[in-house]
DNA sequence: GCTGTTTACGAAAACGGTTTCGTGTTAATA
DNA sequence: TATTAACACGAAACCGTTTTCGTAAACAGC
């Protein structure tokens, strides 16, 4: 078993001080060449790499970003993490990923565990119960600290830092109007039970296309499902009693299962009635037909997070001027497909 | 902006020194009541948290370990996942991430990244490129510097190392063997291409339930599909020509595919013609009918890759005795839906 | 009053680097 | 020849902990 070098072992190795041989693997001016070639000769040999620890400890900086998300067998998510992994990588940060589970509880000890020392700068996903409960002290402990941080999806105005979102509002909007267009004049929306903002955000979109086109919103339409739901019954009743010929659903998983119900009573898709899904994400091309879906950017959505993040991160070498946070909001796009094209 | 607190910051504060503040927050038998008294009441009062980096660098121990994948966005691999940061924090452990995206060359590179002090021990599934060369070098150096390695899902002999893996074989064997006792005689087998390790262990699983029913095994029922096929002529033609009544898939977005196609040309789904996959997804719950598939219990591969890395890293104190290494094969077990079963 | 023990704390080394500053040697200049 | 600048390197501080060891002061025992 070879250990690692270190510093010291060269230097008594060629005996030199450890500070000739930190420069010369540096390449300093200071040192001699011929100095410089030995050294540096050894040290290929032996393969030495700087110990990032004490690298780390020395510049107070770890280059390691934190990510706090709630849920990672997730398809939005984790497109967003890839997103944030290339990038972060690319400027030569790693990422360390703690997994909220939606709860309030780990979300706190994950991020206490993280901000003393272990990373640079934090993004993060707010987990349900964090949003429930409406408590941010432990991020504005982490700010104050001086620890920068982004927030993405879901994400609260009172605490003051950068944030990543789309325009959930708008592009529900614009897909119930492009159901509109197309002739829809039964439009069920499918969301969650315990209104989640973005679930909120979707709502009113759909309620605004709604009116802008004179049609009234009709609350038997809007069924709202609990969010990991088993039992199909609620579902089917909604589907069977009601003449409806457009589904916007808040998610698609949702959209695909109540397409398949809708299959299932005769229904055909796109013809007798459209699906549109948010999130567009394996099920929404799988499926059959093909689920038209609001494609969220996710891998987009965290590179621009990891972007921010980082520029922060590297300008902080200052005590920050006047804090200055930005929300940058990405325009979310209706991928169409199958399920509301009526064309081959 | 209120920034961390050291223990030189309270030794200063109070008049002693450094190691007496040090000893006092341990509740040290060395120092007198009163000294921790006052101390603990200002460290508590300042909220004083030791710094991870400097702990790490006296103990030589992060507290983080290190996974390396071939794809985030991925059912399998987030569920492994899963498993492991939720193990690993269990027992104190942060989880450092790298994502291989299949190239041979990143893994090199976030392996070298993180085997420079930044992580205890790797855990990793192999990327595709890195099978195909054969090249298990970085995985090596890895070792041979006494830094402990688990292999999960894409392993390889050439390495001594523990690993986790599935009996794909048997799986395979145990699915086919299902649908023969079912009445099944033409049974298909979509797999991939480029034959991955764990698709070749399924076809001979499948092969040996038909012979050992005393079937032929048909080449002609044997198709592969490029990993990320966009084009579903291959496929379309397969199911067209063919008389099949089962199909065995290695994966399940195969599977969900090719149960689109075969309803397309009007056949039934399960009474016409039935379905498995492996990899019990999202997919698999969702489609209709949903599929009965192969669950390679991805959390529980996670936990034990984490618990034996772990356990390994902790007994790593002295010299390690005598190498000794595990490979533990976890029981894939078959999820019966209605893609399969004919009764309601 | 002298020795021997506690008690309660501090000094210093160590982990593995970086960096500032000082200094001895040599070469160039007046 | 004396002065000085350039060169090449080492000593030491520092990052924030932990831990070993040394030692003053107080106290006990004789």
């Amino acid at each position: 078993m070879k250990r690692k070098i270190t510093l010291k072992h060269i230097a008594r190795e060629l005996d030199v001080s450890i500070s000739t041989v930190s420069k010369a693997l540096k390449n300093s001016e200071e040192i001699g060449q011929d100095t410089k070639d030995k050294i540096q000769a050894f040290a290929k040999l032996y393969n030495y790499r700087p110990n990032n620890i004490a690298i780390s400890l020395k510049n107070k900086r770890t280059k390691n970003i934190g990510v706090v998300i709630p849920d990672i067998v997730h398809h939005f998510f984790t497109t967003v993490f890839r997103g944030i992994e290339h990038y972060a990588n690319k400027r030569g940060y790693n990422v360390i990923v703690c997994v909220s589970d939606e709860s309030f509880d780990k979300e706190v000890i994950n991020m206490e565990m993280l901000a003393n020392g272990s990373i640079d700068g934090f993004i993060m996903a707010l987990s349900g119960e964090t949003q429930l409960k409406n408590d941010y002290n432990h991020l504005k402990e982490v700010t104050e600290q001086g620890i920068p941080l982004v927030l993405f999806d879901r994400v609260t105005d009172e605490i003051q830092c950068d944030k990543v979102i789309i325009n959930d509002e708008e592009a529900s909007y614009n897909a119930v109007k492009k159901l509109i267009a197309s002739g829809r004049k039964k439009i069920a929306l499918v969301t969650t039970e315990n209104y989640l903002n973005v679930s909120a955000k979707r709502a009113e979109g759909y309620n605004r296309a709604l009116k802008e086109a004179g049609i009234p919103v009709d609350k038997s339409l809007i069924l709202q499902l609990p969010y990991q739901q088993q039992d199909e019954s609620m579902s089917e009743n909604f589907f069977r009693k009601r003449e409806i010929d457009a589904v916007l659903c808040v998610n698609e998983i949702f959209a695909v299962k109540c397409m398949g119900i809708a299959q299932k009573f005769g229904k055909r898709v796109p013809e007798d009635i459209a699906f549109i899904g948010f999130t567009d994400g394996i099920l929404s091309r799988h499926s059959t037909p093909p689920l038209t879906s609001v494609d969220q950017h996710g891998e987009r959505m965290g590179e621009i997070a990891a972007q921010m993040l980082i520029d922060k991160i590297e300008s902080d070498h200052g005590e920050q001027d006047e804090e200055h946070y930005e929300t940058k909001v990405i325009n979310a796009t209706l991928i169409e497909r199958g399920s509301t094209l009526s064309g081959s």
